[in-house]
DNA sequence: ATATACATGTAACAAGTTACATGATTTA
DNA sequence: TAAATCATGTAACTTGTTACATGTATAT
């Protein structure tokens, strides 16, 4: 059984064939996909994936200096990845360095505690603006059917949007509250 | 340097002393509190802290059989927490289990999708009511000073509540999309 | 000349989870 | 008498991050 890293480079593998340069790089920051990963991790995963035989890789000759390896899922990777995205969800942990600080805000100077609070909204503003710009393009770039790939993309980067708006509202909140 | 498990001990004895025992007791299930751990890393930390004289520990006589540690957080153990609130937080690196399977959702059977969206939003149904059951209390308590420990529990329980509501509308969303 | 992109791997470390270990007291 | 609570610790393992290692081609 592949680890959630697995489940991840096989999520990405379902919707086109990639080598582990490219799913490390699609895995740096994680856009409309909320996990992420640097190739240290990847490399040995795919190693894994494959002696399983649920990825296959073969070795071609890359636009780089260096032969690289195009990993394709197979058939049994497909299903187990069907298997897997159906089974109820584990509760998320909730673990947020953000919050844990919030917490312990009482005991801090408050002008500072304001400016903790204020650069937290920033940094939610950002990751906002971001995200409404993919939106825009996705939206652009036609109809989003249910049952196609692009939809998930707009799902998950849906659920971005509204998590940084509702960490936004949050802020100006507690800023109000501050005084 | 105290470790990020390290700044949450101290958040709690900055309120009222406990022992190893009492936080691995808090720590367990993270609310209004985002910030989980077991008792095995705890107690390997709090010897740290101890090590770094940001906490002293007295062995008295329990309730229980064995003697317990009470911890009591010291004036250099407040300074470094202080210190750490106020510091701009790490952007959330948004690692999602539950977004990580939408993602794939496209490649699942139709119904079953459903079936896991819709356990999804029954997951946040339940823990909403939790955090609300807790919010309807702490405004029974009394009235909410923006300098008192309690408002900092409710403003981070103000966040998870925000959270939860905001996945169930996601979810109600999703579902709709998907038929 | 220097930096960036390409390309894949290993090693060392940090953080977190699960299992192992012990054993008295209270509650059902 | 069986389970839960109290109470603290270690060991083994998994996951994830940062650093080490190598080396070409292209763009600035």
């Amino acid at each position: 059984m592949p680890s959630t890293l697995g489940y991840a480079l096989l999520g990405l593998l379902a919707r086109e064939p990639r080598t582990g340069y490219e799913l490390a790089q699609a895995l740096r920051i994680p856009v409309g996909y909320f996990w992420s990963a640097s190739h240290s991790q990847i490399y040995p995963e795919l190693a894994r994936l494959e002696a399983d035989s649920l990825v296959h890789g073969r070795v071609v000759p890359g636009p780089g200096p260096r032969d690289t390896k195009r990993y394709t899922i197979s058939a049994a990777g497909r299903r187990a990845l069907a298997a897997w995205v159906v089974m109820p969800a584990e509760l998320e942990e909730a673990r947020s360095e953000e919050l844990l600080k919030t917490y312990s805000l009482w005991l801090a100077d408050p002008a500072a505690a304001r400016e903790m609070v204020s650069g937290l909204r920033d940094s939610h503003r950002e990751m906002l603006s971001r995200y409404e710009r993919i939106a825009a393009e996705m939206e652009h770039d036609g109809p989003l059917d249910p049952v196609t790939p692009r939809f998930f993309d707009y799902a998950t980067l849906r659920r971005g949007l509204s998590f940084e708006r509702h960490a936004i509202a949050w802020c100006d909140w507690l800023l109000g509250a501050l005084g």
